[in-house]
DNA sequence: GCCTAGGTTCAAAATTTATTGAAACATCAG
DNA sequence: CTGATGTTTCAATAAATTTTGAACCTAGGC
């Protein structure tokens, strides 16, 4: 079922030949990658994460890129991905070359810095246009109805903002 | 500048030709978009909203078309997503021919619906896979790290699903 | 019934996004 | 320094998603 067509099964650099995801591996990671694909993550993000949130120990490069079948560019951006939202951490082994990778403890936690970085720029970014969107249907005599909608827009963007920072401490605090 | 490059500007079905989208309705329309995005709603869709949400009254379907220069197969896609996730309802006058539309009066309502349209899908069809993912690791003895965070995502996965109902009632109650 | 304004559908085209893999880069043991 | 291992980059390709528009319904006036 496995065709060996490994072009010449290379005695030395022997690539140790990974298992494919188990049945319950899958069904784990289907369940991420449904979650992920809400938020617009990739797939391939979101079956790394699965592996290594199934896996005992913490797992290499290699390892991840043979049991998912998947491309060394793939590993090394999903792994920026996840680094670059903390939603991973790796543990070098004293006197080891490579890294090897584990999920952060919370999920919670990760999920929440996920949303952070998606939502917090853009509600910064829009500030001084939504302020802009209102003090201008105001000039224009806008519907009182208008001119209320676009108040709670901005008063919702505000409260936002300043909650933000409590939820979760910016990366580095 | 509006080159009227219009092929033969008929007299008679007089196309009324709309304005294109102020700046400051591109801004606001922007702001949605990038929000929208994140839920990976399509930019049409978050582009009609935006236009229902600054304009005075409710606005039929060739003014929706018209000023955003979008085709009708957006358009009526579009109203239908909105429609679905109950974040506009039209007007219909007595004794007109065609409906117009206007946002649901809560932003906040609308968003929390198209979450959990979005979420309590994927909750539910996932709650018997991750249960056997839990029960499979249990009997090979898998390492109690592992055991912990699937029994934790199992709780959470529970957890959300018995509060769903009280965030917004199901469509219909 | 017939006609038409008003809207929907859906396959094809355009656009966006993700994945791949070869080449470049980095780091460490020797 | 050198050579090999381990990782990142990024242009090309593949895959997924969105938009379009023409054909097709549907309800209401006549």
């Amino acid at each position: 079922m496995k065709p060996p067509s490994e072009k010449s099964a290379g005695r030395r650099k022997s690539r140790p030949s990974f298992e494919p995801l188990q049945p319950h591996e899958v069904e784990l990671a289907d369940f991420f990658v449904r979650m992920a694909g809400i938020l617009g993550v990739p797939r391939s993000v979101a079956e790394i994460y699965a592996l290594l949130y199934v896996s005992s120990g913490p797992l290499d490069f290699d390892h991840i890129q043979g049991r998912l079948g998947i491309s060394k560019g793939s590993v090394s951006q999903g792994l920026k991905f996840l680094r670059d939202h903390e939603m991973v951490l790796s543990v070098k082994e004293k006197g080891a070359r490579r890294e090897r990778w584990q999920p952060t403890p919370s999920l919670a936690a990760s999920l929440v810095a996920l949303l952070r970085s998606q939502v917090l720029p853009a509600l910064e970014q829009a500030q001084p246009g939504l302020q802009r969107v209102l003090a201008d249907a105001q000039q224009r005599g806008a519907q009182p109805e208008v001119i209320e909608r676009l108040s709670r827009l901005n008063r919702w963007n505000s409260r936002a903002l300043e909650l933000a920072p409590l939820l979760l401490p910016p990366p580095g605090a």
